[in-house]
RNA sequence: GGAGAGAUGGCCGAGUCGGCUGAAGGCGCUCGCCUGCUAAGCGAGUAACGGGAGAAAUCUCGUUCGAGGGUUCGAAUCCCUCUCUCUCCGCCA
């Protein structure tokens, strides 16, 4: 969320970047609730005041032996007025904290303006889209063929928009986690975790999911626990409601999750194969840093996220996401599209955001300075390094030989206990 | 599931016959002194959040001792509810 104080100020500015970013959102309500909560704040903090001197002064006469019951008498008047005015404030604030919170964080100067995900410009293309003399296959086609991906059974024990991995489909997936996971450790720095996967409505709320984003949770019923649409939320978390040291600073983790997501609202999209699913694998990267710092590490966790693809000789490009396509607490982002041949097209596997200090504000998450006072709220940032199940169609489709077969990439050999290609069985 | 203990500042840890305790003491940290350097030592400072004043340094007021409610003129301290943590027993991956 945004500072209130930030709002109060920048109203003007505030309804431009709404503008820009395709919200339709009122904020009169906002500056009259704003303006209610300051005059009756104000009122209420001088009658404590009288409150709190005169209690001294009965605390003295007691303490002296003397008689103190006819200002006692007066006090109960005051402080009946007291509780009396302080039963409408909670109400105010909660109405304006609900206000706050659905506004969507200031995109950064350099992110570009547009409506849709169509006015993204591409930053850079990496890699050669390879020629073969055969049709390309869709992923579902080739995992089908291969008995690796069988949705068919899948449906029968969960439903549309699950998988099941079988045998060699398996181990790619486990070999693919175990894989990002090494490079971005052992190479990156990122300090690997393994969170919960559910957490609670304070954790969801201190990344924004909540309240804004519920319809695409699922929540377990009976218990405040939801399953995690993404790492970035427990592991976003790791620090809520903490100050942190500058020396601290930066803090790099990895954490692979499964991924839950009720895609309310994807109806008819993407029905076919891995690539929107229910549950999803995702190997996650998430930066805590200084304020001056978070858009070169934005930078650098984009080349951290390429570098897998790279490895994997996977092509791609690179989108910076415009205002309009923008996520409702990111600053800025960069998009992943691997290219899909069995599709015909560059399809998101990572998408890397700042988000300044709007994530961070929520989640209450600061840091102090060395050598200064007070504390400051740091910049958080993630990204996906990748998503599993979307890399591994992407081997699917990007490695396929005429005979049907898949080769494994290089960098995967020894994943896979030096396994060369998944053939048909 | 049964029994008990606890939750205080960046950390550890005092604080219940309610009233200069926003909170002793220690550690850590910051600044200064001392020292050939380091260590040690000495001195001072060091909570967050919100409101108001000020160009700023800063000043001032309010709130906050797990959360919420209650008693009271006044609550870290008394009462109730909830959450979490720990220990023991039972059960189970």
């Amino acid at each position: 969320m945004l500072e209130l104080k930030f709002v109060r100020s920048h109203l003007e500015e505030i309804r431009e970047m709404l503008e820009i970013r395709g919200y339709d959102l009122d904020l009169s309500r906002f500056e009259a609730l704003d303006r209610e909560r300051r005059d009756r704040l104000s009122t209420l903090e001088e009658l404590r005041h009288r409150r709190n001197r005169v209690n001294e002064e009965i605390a003295a006469m007691k303490k002296g032996g003397e008689d103190a019951s006819h200002i006692i008498a007066e006090m109960k008047v005051l402080s009946s007025e007291i509780k009396e005015k302080e039963k409408a404030l909670p109400g105010i604030v909660e109405e304006l904290n609900d206000l706050t919170m659905v506004i969507p964080n200031m995109p950064d100067e350099t992110v570009p303006l547009g409506k849709d995900e169509k006015d993204n410009p591409v930053v850079r293309t990496w890699g050669n889209i390879r020629e073969t003399g055969f049709t390309p296959q869709p992923h579902w086609e080739i995992g089908e063929a291969l008995g690796i991906l069988d949705f068919e059974r899948a449906a029968k024990l969960a439903g549309s928009r699950f998988a099941l991995y079988r045998g060699a489909g398996a181990r790619l997936e486990r070999a693919l986690i175990s894989f990002m996971l090494d490079i971005h450790t052992l190479e990156h720095g990122y300090t690997e975790v393994l969170p919960p996967f559910m957490v609670n409505t304070a954790s969801m709320t201190g990344t924004g999911q909540l309240p804004k984003f519920k319809e695409d949770l699922f929540k377990v019923e009976g218990w405040d626990l939801y399953l995690i649409p993404t790492a970035e939320v427990p592991v976003t978390n790791i620090h809520r409601d903490e100050i942190l040291s500058e020396a601290d600073l930066p803090l790099y983790y990895v954490a692979y999750t499964p991924c839950f997501r009720s895609e309310a609202g994807s109806y008819g999209k993407d029905t076919r194969g891995l690539i929107r699913q229910h549950q999803f694998n995702k190997v996650e990267l998430v930066k805590f840093v200084r304020p001056e710092d978070s858009s070169g590490e934005l930078e650098k966790l984009t080349r951290n996220a390429e570098e897998i693809l790279r490895r994997l000789s996977l092509p791609y490009r690179v989108v910076s996401l415009c205002t309009g396509d923008l996520g409702f607490s990111a600053a800025k982002t960069y998009d992943l599209e691997v290219w899909l041949p069995g599709q015909g097209l560059y399809r998101e596997i990572s998408s890397c955001s700042s988000f300044t200090d709007f994530q961070a504000r929520r989640a209450s998450i600061r840091f102090r300075r060395k050598g200064k006072s007070g504390t400051e709220l740091v910049h958080t940032l993630n990204g996906s390094g990748l998503a599993v199940g979307r890399t591994l169609v992407a081997i699917l489709e990007n490695y396929l030989e005429e005979d049907g077969s898949v080769a494994i990439p290089e960098a995967l050999k020894p994943y896979m206990g030096g396994m060369e290609y998944i053939s048909p069985a």
